[in-house]
RNA sequence: GGCGAUGUAGCUCAGCUGGUCAGAGCAUACGGCUCAUAUCCGUAGUGUCCGGGGUUCAAGUCCCUGCAUCGCCA
């Protein structure tokens, strides 16, 4: 299998979303060698276009230093997370320039790339071309300025002539996007006519692009260049391997490049002569604390740190286990440490650990000799070995989350077989040593048939599990998922603690005030009028100086107007405020914000955040500071 | 505006083709054990399965309609 996460562009950096694409990519990756089975791995950067080119002014470099930067941030950001990609890919590397140039001249070539116009709105300040949708009020909504209709020549591929057959391969493959949902959405969408797709940019306008092999007075544009990685990364045209990767090829994105992946990229390779890629798998969107993560919220959330904080495995577990593929799911410190907590260092790290125990105690810490087995001890055999299968069936679905709920169903039904047999009883006495020995083998030979499953979820645990047990070979689910491979008389090594339990409370700078010991009482959630909050609760709200930079009414509304304020970034607030401010007194005021509120739509329009003002009677007086201060000062 | 998805215990969610489907985990309360990372095991709940109609002997499960949230498209 051929599996690859979308290369990442590089005009920001890594995030929780990039990471959970490429954990989801390595860790099916293992799972398939786990399996027995051939894997190539990619992932890379993306590194052309306008956005990387400013991205790369404002910090003062040149394109490809700029590039150079982020791309090792990426590259940089995996091995911590356990994630060994067996290729990383950059669009700036020159095997790959050659072949998108290749390609673009064969399909050039076969009359499936034209030369035509293309007019629209363009706005020179961004210096690109707005759609209708964009517009507010006829206006660029960044430079409030109308955009020009302008007419540009540029090449074209004829997309449109493949539709019906994309449709048909489609619905006669109804695995080739999966989840469903999409495949749907995809289909849908075809049902309108598809127009072409305009592929280049005159270099009056781009430079910082792959020149057509065929005008070299165009780069080609994003899809073009950027798919094609998928091509290069496994020798497209030249490598002899070529043709067997690539029918094994298997694409992983989130849903934000649905429609690139699932149209523009099987008729591109149709036009090649190349077989669409096999599957399509398409996840959704981390939402951070309940909201959209976003750069302007600021609420970002960064895999280095998260690694320092927690561990790559529990990382990995967590969004994994959290994570229903397909749809979009909610991280929280809250929820990660719940995780640990109960599933990993509770029943996962303490099955290990007291099974590992009673071994050093009961029976020389050596692997015991089983004798004859009872019934219960078959029906712990049997669920074990046939969670193997259960398993596998969920990992192949994508469904990790069920995946591990049937691991993890394995682990209760071995402590619940611990207070059943009760080793500790059986040790008392002499006659029962038979039993005891028994007993204890069937927990070492479940905790070794519980860490193969583990081996692609969490690398490094597994790893350690096996070591302990004696039994770490390199992990084959086939050869090494069968009962009673253990052998009597192997000795354990010293045991590791798998997982620490985590105290949230103790992770955030936390007041010095007394332990909270007692037990609180059923509180009320809100708050009555004037009831007293704690420090740690006013530090929630991250009250910051906010430079107003534009303001207007917003239609429609009496009361509302629009700001635009810099926090230090800049974010659209919509403040009640409209009868007591005009907007042009507005424009360079500095006003107090909470810059970490919920971000909500009030008339259409995303307020990110809320700005405050005292209410006198019926007048509003918008709250500042006295003195002029950066935007974004932070007020404690 | 068009199409589609979702709405089930305090929280996160399972519930395929209609008949043990009213569930799991977490959280809560109580009880038990002591091998263990104050861990584990057991017991106890709470739900107008979004509202309203309808089909059926029988509906979270099908149909219609309303509301809410979200996505895609225009």
């Amino acid at each position: 299998m051929y599996i690859t996460t979308p290369i990442f562009y590089v005009n920001a950096q890594p995030h929780l979303g990039h990471a959970y694409t490429t954990i989801v990519a390595d860790t099916i990756c293992r799972f398939k060698r786990l399996q027995g089975e051939e894997v190539l791995f990619q992932t890379g950067t993306d590194e052309h276009g306008d956005k990387v080119i400013q991205a790369a002014t404002e910090a003062g470099l040149s394109p490809k230093e700029y590039a150079d930067n982020i791309s090792a941030m990426f590259r940089d950001a995996w091995p911590p997370l356990h994630i060994e990609p067996d290729f990383f890919i950059r669009t700036t590397d020159q095997n790959h320039i050659e072949t998108v140039q290749h390609i673009l001249q064969k399909v050039y070539d076969q009359g499936d790339i034209y030369y035509s116009d293309y007019s629209g709105l363009y706005c020179q300040g961004c210096e690109r071309f707005l759609t209708d949708k964009e517009l507010v009020d006829g206006n660029c909504p960044d430079h409030q300025k109308p955009p020009a209709m302008i007419s540009e020549h540029n090449y074209f591929f004829r997309m449109s002539k493949y539709q019906e057959w994309l449709i048909d391969h489609i619905k006669n493959n109804p695995d080739f996007i999966t989840p469903e949902r999409y495949c749907n959405e995809v289909l849908s969408f075809l049902k309108e006519p598809l127009e072409d797709l305009c592929i280049s940019r005159p270099t009056s306008r781009l430079t910082w692009g792959i020149p057509l092999p065929f005008d070299e007075r165009f780069v080609t544009y994003v899809w073009f260049d950027a798919l094609i990685n998928y091509l290069t990364g496994i020798g497209y045209p030249d490598y002899p391997g070529f043709g067997a990767w690539w029918e094994s090829a298997e694409h992983i994105i989130a849903k934000d490049i649905l429609k690139p992946h699932a149209i523009y990229w099987p008729t591109m390779l149709k036009s090649m002569g190349l077989s669409p890629y096999r599957r399509l798998h398409v996840h959704g969107y981390w939402n951070v604390n309940e909201t959209k993560m976003s750069k302007s919220i600021g609420n970002v959330v960064q895999p280095g740190e998260l690694v320092e904080r927690f561990g790559a495995d529990t990382v990995r577990y967590f969004l994994l286990r959290e994570m229903s593929f397909g749809l979009d799911a909610s991280y929280s410190a809250e929820a990660l440490t719940a995780r640990q907590n109960s599933d990993l260092a509770n029943d996962l790290g303490n099955l290990f650990s007291r099974s590992l125990t009673m071994v050093k105690k009961f029976a020389e810490n050596q692997v015991p000799k089983a004798g004859r087995p009872s019934s219960g001890d078959e029906e712990l055999a049997q669920a074990t070995i046939a969670m193997l299968n259960n398993y596998a069936k969920e990992m192949n679905r994508f469904a990790f989350n069920k995946a591990l709920m049937e691991v993890w169903t394995i682990i209760s039904l071995a402590n619940k077989y611990i207070v059943a047999n009760a080793p500790w009883e059986l040790a008392k006495d002499p006659a029962q040593s038979e039993r005891l020995a028994t007993v204890l083998y069937y927990l070492l030979e479940t905790l070794r048939l519980i860490s193969l499953p583990l081996h692609p979820i969490m690398p490094e645990t597994a790893q350690k599990m096996a070591a302990v047990l004696g039994a770490d070979a390199k992990p084959d689910i086939k050869g090494q998922g069968k009962w009673g491979l253990l052998h009597p008389g192997t000795a354990m090594q010293s045991i590791p603690s798998l997982f620490p339990r985590l105290d949230l409370k103790k992770n955030p700078p936390k007041p010095a005030s007394k332990p909270v010991t007692e037990k609180q009482p059923h509180k009320p959630k809100k708050h009555a009028q004037g009831d007293q909050i704690t420090f740690d609760e006013f530090m929630k709200i991250d009250l910051r100086v906010a430079h107003i930079v534009a303001a207007e009414k917003i239609p429609k509304a009496d009361r509302l107007l629009k700001l635009t304020v810099q926090a230090p970034e800049e974010r659209t607030i919509v403040a009640g405020i409209a009868k007591h401010y005009q907007p042009h007194d507005l424009i360079g005021e500095q006003v107090l914000i909470v810059a970490n509120l919920k971000p909500t739509k009030l008339k259409g329009v995303l307020s990110q955040g809320m700005v405050l003002a005292a209410k006198d009677n019926d007048k509003l007086v918008l709250a500042s500071v006295p003195n002029n201060v950066s935007p974004g000062s932070k007020i404690s």
